[in-house]
DNA sequence: TAAAAATACCTAAAATTCTTAGGTAAATAT
DNA sequence: ATATTTACCTAAGAATTTTAGGTATTTTTA
């Protein structure tokens, strides 16, 4: 018998970024621990981003100018909030473009006989 | 200007062996080349598997029980068709299930807000 | 009020999976 | 005769993620 490892996050490889550029272009600004809550929130559980993935991502997007930061005192600690640039806001429309796309095509391979 | 690197192939990350899978329940049996052609086509295009990634995926889906093989001789050359197990036609539905959970969980996510 | 949990940032080693770039050899097309 | 297609394969390197930490403040709870 298969057990099912249960692992949606597999699947998240490759759309982590897609992922973070949609966050921003709905919620305006956010800081990284935000984003772990939200993703939880809006997939209705289904995710678990790790910080592990979603920090080094981050500072990816901010190197390859997508994003921008700001840092904000919260009492003594920093916090980090990150905003859409606007060559974030073009990247993200290509993201989503092709993460449709992308699953068209797989809907393609996984239905092939839509009923005659 | 943010220049889209065309890269479906990016997404295509964490779900070779579904699509394998897939390919196997729907054709009985094949061939690893013969799956490269299958997939171009009937993802439109839009997929292009590598050889490079389909030969050790096919090999470790062996290693674990999903599928098994048989030579054949065309003219002289050997010719190795793959086909589902028993656990491995199991994984398969697992698998499609996992990835429409995914895709449902991912449209939460890129479209947030449902016209009200 | 002391301890535990949550908030909030981060990194680094290892694992996984893929791309790139080959190699071999037979069959077919030019 | 040569080039392309068929058909298999591997290995180095790149990219991304998991795992497993670390630090420090703030809030909750027992």
């Amino acid at each position: 018998m298969y057990i099912c490892p249960m692992k949606t996050n597999e699947l998240l490889r490759g759309t982590l970024k897609t992922i973070i550029l949609n966050l921003l272009a709905e919620h305006g600004r956010m800081y990284g621990y935000e984003m772990v809550q939200k993703v939880r929130e809006q997939s209705a559980g289904a995710f678990e981003l790790t910080e592990g993935a979603l920090y080094p991502a981050l500072h990816k997007l901010v190197a390859d100018g997508l994003l921008v930061t700001e840092k904000e005192m919260i009492g003594k600690r920093v916090r980090k909030y990150y905003r859409l640039t606007p060559v974030g806001s073009e990247a993200r429309i290509d993201k989503v473009h092709e993460f449709q796309k992308f699953v068209r095509a797989m809907q393609l391979l996984l239905n092939p006989k839509p009923a005659t």
